[in-house]
DNA sequence: CTATAATTGGGAACGATTCCCAAATTGAGA
DNA sequence: TCTCAATTTGGGAATCGTTCCCAATTATAG
């Protein structure tokens, strides 16, 4: 049997807020720290990874990136090809991008090549539009 | 200046000789230490590290497994249609891929959504066709 | 309200990686 | 060849993310 509480609320409501964000449970813990509410990292862990299980949130490792990322993606998570990641090696930002041609090119790859891609944990590494101006760089 | 030692040496042979294997830090180690050449941790680190941004050496992070793991990819890498990577999750193999609707897709990315995509950093994360066979579920 | 099963949270444990710095090694020049 | 400064090495401590342990707390049923 499941008990709720209230940090089992909090926490999917934080996350439900932050949809569109990637949050590492460095992040979830501090935010209710600063908050005046904190959780213990033992729960922000615990939680974190049954919401995983229960296909309510996703994780995932970004290269060169210590610490996983967790991201809400609700129980809309039917229809295929999400979103894919491109992370700027200039700047380390990390887009989201919603592509048709990249879908095309998974169904290419997984029909023509027989490999059947992970479009979450799949990152395209290059160089974003404003670190290609030639503009500055920050991490 | 750099100075050539035979730690440089020997780390770059023995992964030059692993070619197609993933090796993580640990196992580079331990294989010096069970040759009777052991060569210290820190250096084992430091020299994969510069290797990986020489371009010598990828480094990649697999599943929720905790170590990095490294693969020799060798200095041929910056010109011409150069292969992208594909990584298998569940048997952890990299598989060459020569395909130009990538090429095609590198180019939309770059003038759609301008973004430059670097191929050499970039690898698409799935489930080969021996590992799809033989396993199991799938949504 | 009570009993008890689930959950929480602090801190210790852990594994991978980075950092620090004294000792060893390299390579250039005398 | 020998000397010396700059570079590299390696042992161990420190750090970081995460998991584990377990006593205290909390949620629900009756």
């Amino acid at each position: 049997m499941t008990y709720q509480t209230k940090q089992k609320e909090m926490l999917l409501e934080y996350l439900k807020a932050s949809e569109g964000n990637h949050l590492t449970a460095a992040d979830v813990c501090e935010y209710f720290k600063s908050q005046g509410l904190p959780i213990g990292q033992s729960t922000v862990y615990r939680r974190l990874e049954s919401l995983v299980s229960e296909g309510i949130i996703k994780k995932y490792t970004i290269d060169n990136q210590a610490s996983a990322c967790f991201e809400y993606v609700g129980e809309h998570s039917h229809h295929e090809g999400c979103c894919y990641h491109l992370k700027c090696e200039k700047c380390g930002k990390l887009f989201h991008l919603h592509c048709e041609e990249i879908e095309a090119l998974e169904d290419h790859i997984g029909k023509e090549h027989e490999f059947s891609i992970d479009p979450v944990r799949t990152v395209f590494y290059g160089t974003c539009k404003d670190c290609n101006k030639g503009g500055h760089s920050h991490d």
